[in-house]
DNA sequence: ATGGTTATGTAACAAATGTTACAGAAATAT
DNA sequence: ATATTTCTGTAACATTTGTTACATAACCAT
């Protein structure tokens, strides 16, 4: 694996691309793969390369709450804000698919501002995190769990580049943090609509253009 | 108003004060005053100088979702990430209290980052930003509506400096995004368990220590 | 094949909130 | 003082989601 060549499709400053070559790590999950905690002290900052992220809110309860998708090139803004302040981690972050990162030491983050691309896309990334995160309050406070479920079996659906998904109703209930009886519901509703076809242990996803 | 006076008790670092002296500009805002809608340009970062500032989602038909409170030595970091991305205000920013607070222009937040102190105030304003919002998911994804609603109002009382709050439930409502009936409810049952008492238009919180 | 486990379907009822409608009380304008 | 507007109380009913309980179907291990 060569890294250079890999952090070569986010960067293009020779200087930058060298500094990762020296200090990022490869690393690959497989899908389902869980990359961190909700609790875990962060040490490392995950640059996307290939596959996807979810990343699922997770409280001391163990509750949960799905967050939103990390896509290659993209890193996580909150794994950064986190480990600047020492904070552990408030959420849980799972490879959707087979997925390759870079990790790069949280050392590094901060000189690499004197770089202005580096600087740039980590200020990127702040904006979409935070425009991601005011689009799950729009999701959760303004609608219902119908639309809720439309949008989380979307992307997902997304994520995969597929439209069966391999996922129980239970799976999704804890995500959206519901009972599992409200999605069966829910998706037999959707069913009749013509916007999913149900299978055991799989939904296939008609919503998509 | 001697800006560098002011800023003194947020940053140290003499160079920067002169620069934030130079390039600053104060401005209060009464009570209830708007300081930004959703949809404005921004083109200013404000730092809270006094008083406190209520922020507050609304999308594209109105609807609103209260968010937190900016306090003094704060800035609001959807403002910075906003700006630096020429994207539109998603936010409604609204004086909560009497308020004072700095404008620095756009331009300079970039420049600025050259002095470390700069540089780790921004990233705790994110850092305190990111837990904010995580905090509201949690509210409105983790629990019903009375503990939304008590929440806000200690926040408002808390932000005010005063158990009496001079509010209609229709306010209220609004910014909680349910109907006037369900907080009318709601308050019956807390002033029955005594945690607010009730007037008109005013709301007396009996929570707080 | 058998039995156990997991996933889903269904129903009945409870609780929370939405929706509509109206009444009365308090404030405000004239 | 009177009329008008604003704020709050209340009720009845609808909808959404939670909760409990159980049945059935599909899968899996032996």
């Amino acid at each position: 694996m060569n890294i250079k060549l890999t952090a070569n499709s986010i960067f293009s400053d020779p200087a930058l691309l060298v500094e990762i070559e020296k200090y990022a790590r490869y690393k690959s999950f497989k899908k389902g793969e869980v990359l961190i905690n909700a609790g875990d002290a962060i040490v490392f900052i995950p640059l996307v390369i290939k596959g996807s992220i979810r990343v699922i809110r997770e409280d001391y309860d163990g509750a949960e709450s799905y967050l939103y998708h990390l896509y290659p090139g993209q890193t996580c803004a909150m794994s950064l804000t986190c480990c600047q302040s020492r904070k552990k981690s408030m959420i849980k972050a799972i490879a959707e698919d087979d997925t390759e990162i870079l990790q790069i030491p949280v050392a590094q983050t901060e000189d690499w501002f004197k770089y202005p691309e580096w600087k740039s896309y980590i200020s990127n990334n702040y904006t979409n995190s935070f425009s991601e995160l005011i689009q799950v309050i729009d999701l959760i406070a303004f609608s219902n769990m119908d639309k809720q479920l439309i949008h989380y079996l979307e992307e997902r659906s997304k994520a995969l580049r597929t439209r069966l998904l391999d996922i129980t109703h239970q799976e999704i209930a804890d995500e959206l943090h519901v009972h599992r009886e409200t999605i069966s519901r829910l998706l037999r509703v959707m069913e009749d609509k013509n916007l999913v076809r149900l299978g055991r242990t799989n939904i296939e996803v008609l919503t998509l253009k």
